[in-house]
DNA sequence: TAGTTCCG
DNA sequence: GCTC
Protein backbone atom coordinates (compact mmCIF):
# COMPACT_ATOMS: atom_id res chain seq x y z
CA UNK A 1 0.00 0.00 0.00
CA UNK A 2 1.50 3.19 -0.99
CA UNK A 3 2.37 5.57 2.34
CA UNK A 4 1.08 8.64 2.66
CA UNK A 5 4.05 10.86 0.82
CA UNK A 6 3.45 8.49 -2.38
CA UNK A 7 -0.27 9.70 -2.08
CA UNK A 8 0.00 13.05 -1.86
CA UNK A 9 2.87 13.21 -4.65
CA UNK A 10 5.78 14.20 -2.69
CA UNK A 11 9.48 14.01 -4.55
CA UNK A 12 12.64 14.56 -2.58
CA UNK A 13 13.56 14.40 1.03
CA UNK A 14 11.54 14.82 3.44
CA UNK A 15 13.55 16.68 5.90
CA UNK A 16 15.40 19.55 4.51
CA UNK A 17 17.84 21.89 6.67
CA UNK A 18 17.60 25.56 5.14
CA UNK A 19 20.48 27.06 7.55
CA UNK A 20 22.18 26.59 10.75
CA UNK A 21 18.91 25.91 13.27
CA UNK A 22 15.95 25.77 10.59
CA UNK A 23 14.56 22.65 9.66
CA UNK A 24 11.62 21.55 6.55
CA UNK A 25 9.71 18.55 7.10
CA UNK A 26 7.58 17.75 4.41
CA UNK A 27 4.48 16.42 4.79
CA UNK A 28 4.86 16.22 8.63
CA UNK A 29 1.16 17.85 8.78
CA UNK A 30 -0.86 15.31 6.37
CA UNK A 31 -1.51 12.84 8.96
CA UNK A 32 -3.52 15.21 11.45
CA UNK A 33 -5.16 17.38 8.12
CA UNK A 34 -8.57 16.29 8.85
CA UNK A 35 -8.22 17.17 12.90
CA UNK A 36 -6.36 20.21 12.08
CA UNK A 37 -9.46 21.55 9.79
CA UNK A 38 -12.03 20.55 11.87
CA UNK A 39 -10.28 22.37 14.62
CA UNK A 40 -9.66 25.97 12.30
CA UNK A 41 -13.57 25.62 11.65
CA UNK A 42 -14.03 26.22 15.10
CA UNK A 43 -11.47 29.08 15.91
CA UNK A 44 -12.58 30.84 13.07
CA UNK A 45 -16.22 30.66 14.44
CA UNK A 46 -15.71 32.26 17.69
CA UNK A 47 -12.58 34.76 16.23
CA UNK A 48 -13.22 35.42 12.55
CA UNK A 49 -10.47 36.00 9.92
CA UNK A 50 -9.95 40.04 9.72
CA UNK A 51 -7.12 42.18 7.85
CA UNK A 52 -5.29 44.24 10.39
CA UNK A 53 -3.64 47.39 9.70
CA UNK A 54 0.39 48.25 9.83
CA UNK A 55 1.98 50.97 12.20
CA UNK A 56 2.47 52.70 8.62
CA UNK A 57 -1.12 52.63 7.77
CA UNK A 58 -1.37 49.62 5.20
CA UNK A 59 -3.74 47.27 5.34
CA UNK A 60 -2.33 43.97 5.09
CA UNK A 61 -3.45 41.64 1.97
CA UNK A 62 -3.23 38.57 4.69
CA UNK A 63 -5.90 37.80 6.85
CA UNK A 64 -5.79 36.66 10.31
CA UNK A 65 -6.84 35.73 13.64
CA UNK A 66 -5.44 33.24 16.54
CA UNK A 67 -6.10 30.90 19.64
CA UNK A 68 -4.03 30.55 22.43
CA UNK A 69 -3.79 32.39 25.43
CA UNK A 70 -2.78 35.58 23.20
CA UNK A 71 -3.14 36.59 19.68
CA UNK A 72 -0.49 38.67 17.65
CA UNK A 73 -2.29 41.84 16.57
CA UNK A 74 -1.09 44.93 14.34
CA UNK A 75 -2.93 48.26 14.21
CA UNK A 76 -1.51 51.57 14.11
CA UNK A 77 0.01 51.43 17.39
CA UNK A 78 2.68 48.57 16.48
CA UNK A 79 2.73 45.06 16.91
CA UNK A 80 2.05 43.04 20.11
CA UNK A 81 0.80 40.25 21.52
CA UNK A 82 -3.23 40.80 23.02
CA UNK A 83 -4.63 38.51 25.36
CA UNK A 84 -7.88 39.27 24.39
CA UNK A 85 -9.44 39.17 20.61
CA UNK A 86 -9.74 43.27 19.66
CA UNK A 87 -12.88 42.29 17.16
CA UNK A 88 -14.87 40.54 20.09
CA UNK A 89 -12.97 41.94 23.47
CA UNK A 90 -13.18 38.50 24.40
CA UNK A 91 -9.77 35.73 24.98
CA UNK A 92 -8.95 34.11 21.75
CA UNK A 93 -10.40 30.70 20.83
CA UNK A 94 -8.03 27.68 22.98
CA UNK A 95 -5.43 26.19 21.64
CA UNK A 96 -6.79 22.92 19.86
CA UNK A 97 -5.24 19.61 21.21
CA UNK A 98 -4.32 18.63 17.78
CA UNK A 99 -2.61 21.58 17.13
CA UNK A 100 -0.11 21.48 20.76
CA UNK A 101 0.38 17.99 19.52
CA UNK A 102 1.73 18.74 15.89
CA UNK A 103 3.57 22.22 16.88
CA UNK A 104 5.46 20.17 19.68
CA UNK A 105 6.28 17.22 17.86
CA UNK A 106 7.33 18.75 14.82
CA UNK A 107 9.41 21.11 17.10
CA UNK A 108 11.12 17.91 18.92
CA UNK A 109 12.08 16.46 15.58
CA UNK A 110 13.73 19.73 14.63
CA UNK A 111 15.65 19.38 17.33
CA UNK A 112 14.08 21.84 19.86
CA UNK A 113 12.34 19.40 22.67
CA UNK A 114 10.09 20.57 25.16
CA UNK A 115 9.04 23.68 22.75
CA UNK A 116 5.50 24.35 24.49
CA UNK A 117 3.70 27.09 22.00
CA UNK A 118 0.77 29.24 24.04
CA UNK A 119 -0.12 31.15 20.39
CA UNK A 120 -0.60 30.19 16.81
CA UNK A 121 -1.43 32.83 14.32
CA UNK A 122 -3.53 31.59 11.78
CA UNK A 123 -2.97 33.59 8.93
CA UNK A 124 -5.24 33.24 5.24
CA UNK A 125 -3.79 33.68 2.22
CA UNK A 126 -5.92 34.29 -0.90
CA UNK A 127 -4.25 34.82 -5.02
CA UNK A 128 -2.19 37.50 -4.68
CA UNK A 129 -1.78 37.89 -0.79
CA UNK A 130 1.67 38.00 0.26
CA UNK A 131 3.74 38.47 3.41
CA UNK A 132 6.82 40.90 3.11
CA UNK A 133 10.34 40.05 4.63
CA UNK A 134 10.53 40.53 7.97
CA UNK A 135 11.60 39.29 11.72
CA UNK A 136 9.59 37.40 14.30
CA UNK A 137 10.77 39.86 17.00
CA UNK A 138 7.66 40.38 19.13
CA UNK A 139 7.75 37.20 21.68
CA UNK A 140 9.36 37.76 24.88
CA UNK A 141 11.60 35.25 24.85
CA UNK A 142 13.61 34.66 21.23
CA UNK A 143 15.11 31.40 22.75
CA UNK A 144 12.05 29.37 21.26
CA UNK A 145 11.65 28.39 18.03
CA UNK A 146 9.13 29.30 15.52
CA UNK A 147 6.97 26.42 14.22
CA UNK A 148 5.08 27.30 10.77
CA UNK A 149 2.08 24.41 9.42
CA UNK A 150 1.34 24.78 5.32
CA UNK A 151 -1.96 23.88 4.22
CA UNK A 152 -3.97 24.30 1.04
CA UNK A 153 -2.14 26.29 -2.18
CA UNK A 154 1.50 25.80 -2.74
CA UNK A 155 2.88 28.78 -1.91
CA UNK A 156 6.83 30.14 -2.43
CA UNK A 157 8.40 31.15 1.25
CA UNK A 158 11.52 32.94 1.37
CA UNK A 159 14.19 32.75 4.40
CA UNK A 160 16.76 34.86 4.27
CA UNK A 161 19.38 35.61 6.90
CA UNK A 162 19.74 37.59 10.07
CA UNK A 163 20.01 40.70 8.15
CA UNK A 164 17.61 42.02 6.08
CA UNK A 165 19.95 42.74 2.89
CA UNK A 166 20.85 39.22 2.96
CA UNK A 167 19.44 37.31 -0.11
CA UNK A 168 16.85 35.51 0.81
CA UNK A 169 16.49 31.16 -0.38
CA UNK A 170 13.62 30.27 -2.33
CA UNK A 171 11.52 27.31 -0.60
CA UNK A 172 8.58 25.89 -2.01
CA UNK A 173 5.67 25.09 0.47
CA UNK A 174 2.78 22.76 -0.08
CA UNK A 175 -0.16 21.49 2.01
CA UNK A 176 1.05 19.37 4.97
CA UNK A 177 4.99 20.78 4.85
CA UNK A 178 6.13 22.35 8.30
CA UNK A 179 9.09 24.52 9.08
CA UNK A 180 11.04 24.79 11.87
CA UNK A 181 13.68 27.83 12.89
CA UNK A 182 14.98 28.50 16.02
CA UNK A 183 18.31 28.90 17.58
CA UNK A 184 20.77 30.80 15.56
CA UNK A 185 18.01 30.88 12.64
CA UNK A 186 15.57 32.55 15.21
CA UNK A 187 15.54 36.02 14.06
CA UNK A 188 16.00 34.81 10.64
CA UNK A 189 14.08 37.43 7.99
CA UNK A 190 11.54 35.40 6.13
CA UNK A 191 8.50 36.29 4.11
CA UNK A 192 6.08 34.54 1.15
CA UNK A 193 5.90 35.54 -2.57
CA UNK A 194 2.04 36.71 -3.86
CA UNK A 195 0.22 33.41 -3.91
CA UNK A 196 -0.58 31.58 -7.40
CA UNK A 197 -4.23 31.75 -8.24
CA UNK A 198 -5.20 27.78 -8.23
CA UNK A 199 -7.48 25.35 -6.45
CA UNK A 200 -6.83 23.21 -3.39
CA UNK A 201 -9.15 20.15 -3.43
CA UNK A 202 -9.62 20.64 0.23
CA UNK A 203 -9.12 24.53 0.99
CA UNK A 204 -10.05 25.82 -2.55
CA UNK A 205 -8.55 28.70 -3.35
CA UNK A 206 -6.57 29.61 0.23
CA UNK A 207 -3.62 29.06 2.13
CA UNK A 208 -3.69 28.07 5.50
CA UNK A 209 -0.33 28.68 7.75
CA UNK A 210 -0.49 28.19 11.23
CA UNK A 211 2.64 29.95 13.41
CA UNK A 212 3.18 28.59 16.70
CA UNK A 213 5.07 30.94 19.14
CA UNK A 214 6.04 30.66 22.94
CA UNK A 215 4.86 34.42 22.71
CA UNK A 216 4.56 35.35 26.69
C1' DT B 1 9.97 47.46 6.09
C1' DA B 2 4.36 41.60 8.93
C1' DG B 3 3.34 47.82 3.72
C1' DT B 4 2.34 49.64 -1.59
C1' DT B 5 3.97 51.60 -5.92
C1' DC B 6 6.93 52.37 -9.78
C1' DC B 7 10.85 51.67 -13.16
C1' DG B 8 13.86 49.17 -16.40
C1' DG C 1 14.91 43.37 -8.34
C1' DC C 2 15.52 47.88 -6.46
C1' DT C 3 13.58 51.73 -4.14
C1' DC C 4 11.41 54.15 0.15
Amino acid sequence: MADLFSLAGMQGPARQELADGAVLLRGRALADEESLLASLDGIVAAAPFRHMVTPGGFTMSVAMTSCGAAGWVTDRGGYRYAPLDPLSGRPWPPMPAVFLKLATSAAAEAGFAGFMPDTCLVNRYEPGARMSLHQDKDEGDLGHPIVSVSLGLPAMFQFGGLARNDKPQKVPLEHGDVVVWGGPSRLAFHGVLALKDSAHPRLGRNRINLTFRKAL
